[in-house]
DNA sequence: ATATTCTTTCAATTATTATTGAAAGTTCAG
DNA sequence: CTGAACTTTCAATAATAATTGAAAGAATAT
């Protein structure tokens, strides 16, 4: 297989995949082809590569830059911003778990702690209620075990980027 | 609160929740009714609670049903089917980690695979060619962890999840 | 100030996905 | 077998989401 094959395969499924987790399509590929380019590459670059419009372009552009997982990039004297993917996919992971976790996480929980105050009323018998708050209590403990689950990972990846970045700054 | 309206917030929240994970709103909604009920439900009890129709509680009973979550429940004496979650919600997530590594992560592992396979060729220098199979590296690297951690959580019973691995995830 | 180059916005359009509902299919009692 | 009760299918429709492209906005050079 040729590399430009081999690219396009895996902006395809990077694609697909992305469309399963809820993210669309054309962001997950616009992710995709900043992964397998070694250069940053300008809106114009992108627009023809995947064959999408400008708005187009700039939308899912900064949408990643959202999730922190693309970089702007301005070069000297040259007026147009080019754009490159975080290539790191352990901290890519990482980003996306942390944004995932407060863009849904935190919610649900908020719900499950107000609903779990449900009170005892003429409508609906004790058994009822009582089988009720059983059922959210077991969310609301799988959806702590979620969060501190993604935190641990969270700091964990953190500490590992910033030791290999130590190491970077203090060369030898 | 009243449990009507907790049910109803649940129901809601589910949803919302759904939708971000590339589940449809209503699969989601008539999961979230179905752990809410105390009892089994039938067809006519989900398209009146959530005013849809015959034929989308049909397709979402048995989508639920495909990821294993929800259940058919025959009763003696009675032609029409009843339907009802699992109600222990760290089975629920066993099941959809089984379902989706099984639907997105090996796909996406094949593809990994195949493009990894790149060859030098004219119309790519042999940096390109490196730069790229070195990032697709990383990526089945990580795949390969994510899909091997799948399968430790899948494969362990219950007590060794709530106990060991609470205590790993505890920050110390 | 004006032109130039690039970015951003957003209403209109297009594409995708979900939903309906009626018809066909199934099951079973009589 | 026939009819009643229920389930399933699927083409048509509706709802939702993504995309375009032109216009407005910004930034910089002349």
């Amino acid at each position: 297989m040729q590399l430009d094959e081999a690219k396009s395969k895996f902006i395809e499924g990077w694609g697909t995949l992305g469309s399963a987790w809820g993210v669309s399509r054309t962001m997950a590929q616009v992710h995709a082809l900043l992964l397998v380019s070694p250069n940053a590459l300008s809106t114009e670059d992108i627009m023809e590569q995947l064959q999408i419009s400008r708005g187009n372009v700039n939308m899912n552009v900064r949408a990643l830059m959202d999730w922190g997982i693309v970089r702007k990039e301005l070069r000297p004297g040259e007026r147009r911003e080019f754009f490159s993917a975080e290539k790191d996919i352990h901290r890519v992971a990482t980003l996306i778990l942390q944004e995932r976790r407060k863009r849904e996480l935190e919610p649900i929980m908020r719900v499950l702690g107000e609903i779990s105050q449900v009170e005892p009323s003429p409508t609906s018998t004790p058994e009822e209620t009582e089988a009720f708050t059983k059922m959210i209590a077991s969310v609301q403990s799988f959806a702590n075990f979620a969060n501190s689950a993604a935190s641990t990972l969270i700091k964990a990846d953190e500490n590992w980027f910033l030791s290999t970045f130590m190491k970077l700054m203090r060369p030898g």
